[in-house]
Order: structure tokens, then C-alpha cells, then sequence
DNA sequence: GACAGATATGTAAGCGTTTCCAGAGTGACA
DNA sequence: TGTCACTCTGGAAACGCTTACATATCTGTC
């Protein structure tokens, strides 16, 4: 019988234990267990010895039998609302990328916005003691919730959004959003157009009301009117940003000269909402919006900068931190930047 | 002392085991195992005493205990290359959505572009027995990796990427862009662009080279002369696109009238570039992408669609095929659907 | 050279399940 | 009534580790 290529493919491991491990280095089981772990006294000999026969056999710890004996599972719960977001992905690839580093997990939890799935994660998943801890990204918890996950008597760690009772990543939304303000007040504007969140995505963070505060505060301390005609909601998304510039921009009279929009995807929607308007960018308005998209540098967009990959590796630091026993660490602001590119300018004279 | 809210998020639950639940309910611990895995025969009374005893316990079966009796963990490991791309975010939801449904976890290897770090994963991270199978999402695996993968003896599925020996579900890369550049030939187009892969992208997966060979291919059956000048590789962004666009665009002689991008991101950017040179679009270019990515609609592009959540989830439905035993579900092509929009029509006379 | 203290190793008791096996009970049938 | 087949249940042996405890060996000190 010939072996073909598939053939190869299938050549089957048969996994070698601890106790393989130990005949093979010619010593107990709970010396392997001790050498490889790094726990527990182990002379030099010995431990080059344990390493070599794990190495020759492939040897590698079952992930169960180490957490039903020791409690620990060198894996870590992660929580989000959604992954298809660039702001999501990029938490995501920085929290994986590590803990992978560290030889940790990542399982992955998708609050659903169905509610009985949803539900499922708090009363089933979680409690299958599959995780050492947990990171929450952005997610708006309601009571039952918040106190199960404390329950669980694991580390926890925020980003984003307020996470109570534990240490949290977050940003000060109102003062970037006061900064973005800011800038555009700086180069001269007055009338400034908000695009901010709508109803139903203030329900899932409340992010949208607290950039909007930040908004507000920033025009009232230089004395400029704060006008809820120039204010639009929007799901964070470039279509719908696309629309609410239309609508600020489409209106003939005292049409402001620069938008703010909580989002880059919204502002980048109104960029191309007024060049579609016929105005000259950016000389006929300004725009600024928050995040540093990925798209941001393309479209000269003047954006104050978050980096959630960035974010994703603080917080598993801080989480770390607690596993290990360090005093644990303090929630704390992420800072941030403003990056000015060339989508603001001095309004028209 | 007064209880504080956070006092009471601090309420500890103590974790009830089996043992709990078998006196709770009057039975040995046997019958408990038995009555809430639904494996082995027990009585109708028997087992709504179980499931009473074990909901007021509010029992949770430990995943290691589980794991390390039976060997089943009720944890899947998802592979993929990177995390924050529309395509991949949508394919994880999809996975993650349909896991969740069934009671599964979902664990994320994001394979690092660090070589120590991606061999890692596949010497160390999947052979902790930690997961029951395996689905591998748009990776192109080196020999080594394969056989590292079937070594496992774990059900193992594909998706997007070519993945021998594994049921695969894949698209038909050569049909689908050869329907791309049939749209534009039956709309009367002759001088045909094709924005395709990079050397870099290619490495990752061959995908360029066979959306490549579909242009090639239509464009050879409708007698039409396949020009070097007027293909252009790329790394599948918006900005690339955009910049190839413009190369395209801005030669003085036989520009072309319609361009043909492997991916919505770079169609939207050669649209952009478009417009910035002063085209009018659709009448002076017709441009179609390959996705349906979320911005499509908004930009009016004709494309090509690709479902990546429904995808996930239809990956997920032939693993758990595999893993309960029934037949085994072939490797299939997905089906694609041509979505026209505003951004085609008939080349300027 | 005796002794304390540190270091290295082994023994064995868990960890919380699943599942094999045996035995008890039940009903059908001759 | 005895036998067989079937259903239901419990006892107990894994599963592959970690770790408390006991023991043995090695330092250095006086």
C-alpha cells in the first residue's frame, strides 16, 4: 500500500502523560509536575532531565486535569457585545495576542442580544469554571448581571465601559469629547453641529450622553450657544452619518461650519455627505471626529485617537497583575491624542 | 455596618458539586450524571427531581471534572489570522452565535504573524485537550501545521481557505470573479481593469491569484485581450485601493472603463479616486467589488456577496455533524449571489 | 561531629466528574 | 412459576494532574 499524501496527515499522536513523563526521566510524577510548573523546589539536574524527556515525548499538561486539581485553568473569559467592529477586533486582537503571549486562553463571549442567550452566559457559561478571570469590553451590565459575575469570585477587569466594584480601563468621554470641541472653537468656529448617538445605542453604553456633555460644556465655557437644532442621534455607523450631515448641511439657513460627530465612521459619512452637497472640504466645513479609525488617515480626518489594540494588552497587565498577586491594579484613564489632519480648517470668512 | 451596593456585589456564591445535588435530590451521584447528560436511562420522576435539586443549587457541571472523566470539553478552538477585518469579525460572530446557541464555548487562536508565537499554538495551546475540534478560518497551514492538526484526532473543519484532508467550506474564487468581470462584459465593457493581490497578500492565502485567473479566464472566453498595464496588486484596504485606482486612472492613454476589485474595500477606494480625479461615476468608470462588505449599500457598489456569518454558522453546523456522529458533512462551495447596484452601467460611447 | 535549617524528592490524598459493571426491580411470555 | 429481556440505580474505578505531608539529603555553623 502506497502512502499518499493524506495518508501522512492522518499519522496519529498518542498523548503522553505526566506518568510517562516521570518513568522517562526516571523520577515521580509529582517531581515532573513540579519541574514543569515551576512551583516547589527542583534541583538543576533534575529539571533538565524532566524537560528533556517532556520535550522528546511532546509532552503537554491536560488543560483539564491541571485545572480540576489546582483550580487554575490558564484561560480567560472575554466579554463583548459584538466583534465585527474594528473598535471590538482590535480590543480583541490585543487582549488574544497578550494572553497568548503569557500562555493564556481567550474564550470568547458574545452577549447576544437575544435575552435568553445572553442570560445563559452569566448563569451557565461563566460558571462552568472554565476561566481564571474575566475581561468585560464595553459592556453596559444590569444588576443581576454585575453581581453574578462578582460572584464568581474571579478577577475582573473593564475597558470601556463603567464596570462597578472593579478596576476599569476607561476613557474620559467627556473630556475628549470637550477637546474635540475645543479645537474646532480654537480655529474659529461658532456654529458647531454635534452627531451624536441616538436612543437606542445610548441603551447598550452610555457613552453617546457623556460625549455629548463634553460637547456642550466645551461651547458654554466659551460662551457660545449650545443649539439642539444642531444636534443629530445616529447609530455610530458612515451611512447614518452620512444621512445627519445631510440634514444639518441640507437645511438653507445658518448652516454650521463645522460638525463634531462622536464617531470617525459618522464623520467620515459627513465628509462624503458634503462633498456629494457640493462643498468645497475643508474649506466650507470642518470636520472632527473620535477613534482613529483605520480609515481616519485616508480621509485626512482630524480625530482624537484611542487605540484599543493598546487598550486589549493594558488591560490583560492589569488583570495579570491580580492573578498573580501583585497588588492588584487601579482602574485608571486611557489617555488620549488629537491628531489634526486636514479635515479642519478656519471656517469661511 | 451598613451594606453598601458594592457589599452586596460581593456576595459570595459557593459552588454546589454533583455530590450536593445527589442528596439534595435523594439519588447517588451516578444517576445525577446520568440525568443532567441525558446519557444512560433514568426515570421520569428521578429526573425531574434531579433537575429541581440542581436548578435550586444552582448547579453548574465543572468543565475540568467533566472533561478530565469523559474527554468531551464542550469547547471548540476557532483559528484565524487576525481578528479586526470586517470579513473575519463577521465570521466569528457567526461561529460564536451558533456555538453559544448549542452550548458550546468558543475559544479564539489568532495565528500571530510572530513565528514562535503561531508555532506555539500548534505545539502547545491545542494539544492542552482543551478543545473538542476545530475550525480553521481563511489560514493557509504550512505542512508542519497540518499535521499537527489531523495529529489531534479532533473533528476539523474549514472555512474560506483550502485545508486538506478537512471538510472545507469554500468559495468558488475562480467563479465568482469570473462572474464579476462578466457583469462588466455583458454591460459592454472591453478595456477591463482587475485590482487584485500583492506579492504579500498572497502568501497568506492564494486567493488573489485564483480571482486573478477568473478575470483572466472570462475575459479570454469573451475574445477580449488580457492586458498586463491594466492589473494592479494590492493589500485589500481602501487606501491601496484608492492608490492603485488613481495609477490606473491617471494614464494618459486607453484608460480603462471599468475596473474589477478582489474586495468592496479597494472597489470604495478606486471610487473615491475616481471622483477625485473628476470622474463622474458611474458614466465615466464602473467599478464592482467582491464582498458585500457593510459599506456597499451605502456607496452603491455593485459586488459579488459573500455571507461570512452565515458562513460561521454553517461551519458550525457541519462540525457539531462530525462531533455527534452522524455522518460526517462534506467540504462544499458557498453560494454567491451578484448584487447590482448604482455603480455599473454601460461604458460612455 | 552534632545539629538546625534549607533543599530535594516521593507518597498518597484529593479535585469533580463519567462510565463500567453488577444487581434490583418490572413485565411479558411460555 | 420460572425465565428472559429490559429499565433503572448505585458502587467504585478511572481520568491526569497538584500539593500537603513525610522523609531523605545536603549545607553550614558552632
Amino acid at each position: 500500500m502506497v502512502a499518499t499524501a493524506l495518508d501522512i496527515l492522518r499519522e496519529r499522536v498518542i498523548l503522553a502523560s505526566i506518568k510517562d513523563v516521570a518513568e522517562a526521566a526516571g523520577v515521580s510524577i509529582a517531581t515532573v509536575s513540579r519541574a514543569l510548573s515551576g512551583r516547589g523546589n527542583v534541583s538543576a539536574t533534575t529539571l533538565a532531565a524532566v524537560r528533556r524527556a517532556a520535550h522528546e515525548l511532546d509532552y503537554v499538561v491536560s488543560a483539564s486535569a491541571s485545572g480540576l486539581a489546582s483550580g487554575r485553568t490558564r484561560n480567560i473569559g472575554v466579554l463583548v457585545p459584538m466583534i465585527n467592529r474594528w473598535y471590538y477586533g482590535s480590543v480583541l486582537e490585543g487582549i488574544s495576542a497578550a494572553l497568548m503571549r503569557e500562555g493564556y486562553d481567550t474564550t470568547l463571549y458574545q452577549l447576544s442580544k437575544e435575552v435568553d442567550q445572553r442570560e445563559k452566559v452569566f448563569s451557565d457559561f461563566l460558571l462552568r469554571q472554565r476561566v481564571d478571570a474575566v475581561i468585560a469590553v464595553n459592556v453596559e451590565l444590569g444588576e443581576a448581571e454585575m453581581k453574578a459575575l462578582h460572584a464568581l469570585d474571579k478577577p475582573l477587569v473593564g475597558v470601556g465601559g463603567p464596570l462597578p466594584g472593579a478596576p476599569t480601563l476607561f476613557w474620559d468621554e467627556e473630556a475628549v469629547a470637550a477637546l474635540a470641541t475645543e479645537h474646532l472653537i480654537a480655529l474659529g468656529h461658532t456654529r458647531i453641529a454635534h452627531i451624536g448617538g441616538s436612543q437606542e445605542t445610548d441603551q447598550d453604553f452610555h457613552l453617546p450622553t457623556r460625549r455629548r456633555a463634553g460637547y456642550e460644556r466645551a461651547m458654554r465655557e466659551a460662551s457660545l450657544t449650545v443649539d439642539d437644532r444642531l444636534y443629530l442621534g445616529a447609530d455610530f455607523s458612515m451611512a447614518q452619518g452620512y444621512q445627519a450631515a445631510k440634514q444639518l448641511l441640507g437645511h438653507p439657513v445658518n448652516r454650521p461650519t463645522a460638525i463634531f460627530a462622536a464617531s470617525d465612521e459618522m464623520a467620515i459619512g459627513a465628509m462624503l455627505a458634503a462633498r456629494d452637497l457640493g462643498l468645497q472640504l475643508p474649506h466650507d466645513l470642518s470636520v472632527i471626529g473620535i477613534d482613529n479609525h483605520e480609515l481616519a488617515d485616508m480621509f485626512g480626518l482630524t480625530t482624537i485617537e484611542q487605540r484599543p489594540h493598546q487598550q486589549g494588552e493594558t488591560a490583560v497587565a492589569m488583570l495579570l497583575r491580580t492573578i498573580r498577586g501583585l497588588e492588584p491594579a487601579q482602574g485608571h484613564p486611557i489617555e488620549h491624542r488629537l491628531i489634526v489632519r486636514s479635515s479642519t480648517t478656519r471656517p469661511p470668512a
